[in-house]
DNA sequence: AACACGTGGTC
DNA sequence: TGACCAAGTGT
């Protein structure tokens, strides 16, 4: 058993979210699972603030799995727009079409068929099969990851790789009812994001401030400083200026116009062909570059 | 295990 | 002002 009670936070949690959630449109319950899908792979490294429109939009166009497989790839890429990570884009409308051969179109409940699914991790599997359809699992994302740190372990920050302590513990928080353990996983997560932040915790308002064990041993810092990926100069940003100009054409593209975006050739060509190899981009040289159609 | 993979907002 | 951060996945 942890040292914290882990009872009593998920009780003073739920009730905090009661009150503090967030309406967010995938939350309610017109959304579906297919819906709930959808912001999941949007909301993958990307804040909620850039996900709500391109989600509603996204909805509106392709309101099933079925729709969205019937789509080209191509305008799936087009509709992620500027979400980042654009192989979000491919692999959701893959998962689309996997769904409707494999599963009637309807999105699956279960962990190992979620899992399956391209562009489905352990966190989106656990989260569709939480938030989509109430089953108990733990969903393990980084805002429980970093709440679960301090509220139990006392430290700043988790570690930076999941450990299995961290899902041991997580498992020893989740309740055991399944539509309580839902509830507990959405809202740790959103204590983690509203409260529990990285940057600068409102522990004043937090609802579990005095049985914290980061708190009570006075917030210390995180360990060392984690390095993070350069950008700047990178093939990811080279493969962003490239696409960019496939999206906003509706017409195939000819390789001087992608030449002009990007100054090393070198490195220009190392982009485009492995844009082409993911399969965000087609075509060649001769006939010019797209989109998939 | 470590790294590739986009983009934009924040302090 | 640039470094950090944002509901991860695939290799």
């Amino acid at each position: 058993m942890p040292a914290t009670d882990s009872t009593e936070v998920v009780e003073r949690v739920l009730r905090w979210y009661d009150e503090h959630a967030r309406d967010l449109p995938w939350r309610r319950p017109g959304a579906g699972a297919w819906g709930v899908m959808v912001s999941e792979f949007m909301l993958q490294q990307t804040p909620v603030a850039r996900v709500l429109e391109p989600w509603r939009v996204w909805l509106e166009r392709w309101p099933t799995p079925t729709a969205l497989a019937a789509a080209p790839a191509g305008d799936a890429v087009r509709a992620w727009g500027r979400l980042g990570y654009p192989r979000r884009a491919l692999r959701l409308h893959r998962a689309a079409e996997a769904i409707t051969e494999q599963h009637g179109g309807v999105v699956p409940d279960d962990l190992a068929a979620l899992l399956a699914l391209p562009g489905v991790g352990s966190y989106t599997a656990a989260a569709i099969a939480s938030f989509a359809y109430g089953r108990r699992h733990v969903v393990l994302d980084t805002n429980v990851r970093r709440v679960l740190a301090r509220v139990a372990a006392g430290m700043a920050a988790p570690p930076v790789a999941a450990t299995v302590a961290e899902s041991r513990l997580a498992e020893e928080f989740l309740p055991a009812e399944p539509a309580r353990a839902a509830r507990w996983a959405v809202a740790s997560m959103e204590l983690g994001a509203l409260i529990c932040t990285a940057r600068s915790p409102a522990c004043e308002r937090c609802p579990v401030e005095d049985v914290c064990a980061w708190r009570r041993a006075g917030r210390p810092a995180a360990e060392g400083p984690r390095r993070r990926q350069a950008y700047e100069g990178t093939d990811r940003q080279c493969r962003g200026a490239l696409l960019a100009v496939l999206r906003s054409s509706d017409v195939s593209v000819a390789r001087d116009e992608l030449d002009a975006v990007w100054p090393d050739p070198v490195q220009r060509e190392r982009s485009l062909t492995s844009l082409v190899l993911d399969g965000l981009v087609v075509g060649d040289d001769l006939v010019g570059y797209a989109l998939p159609g």
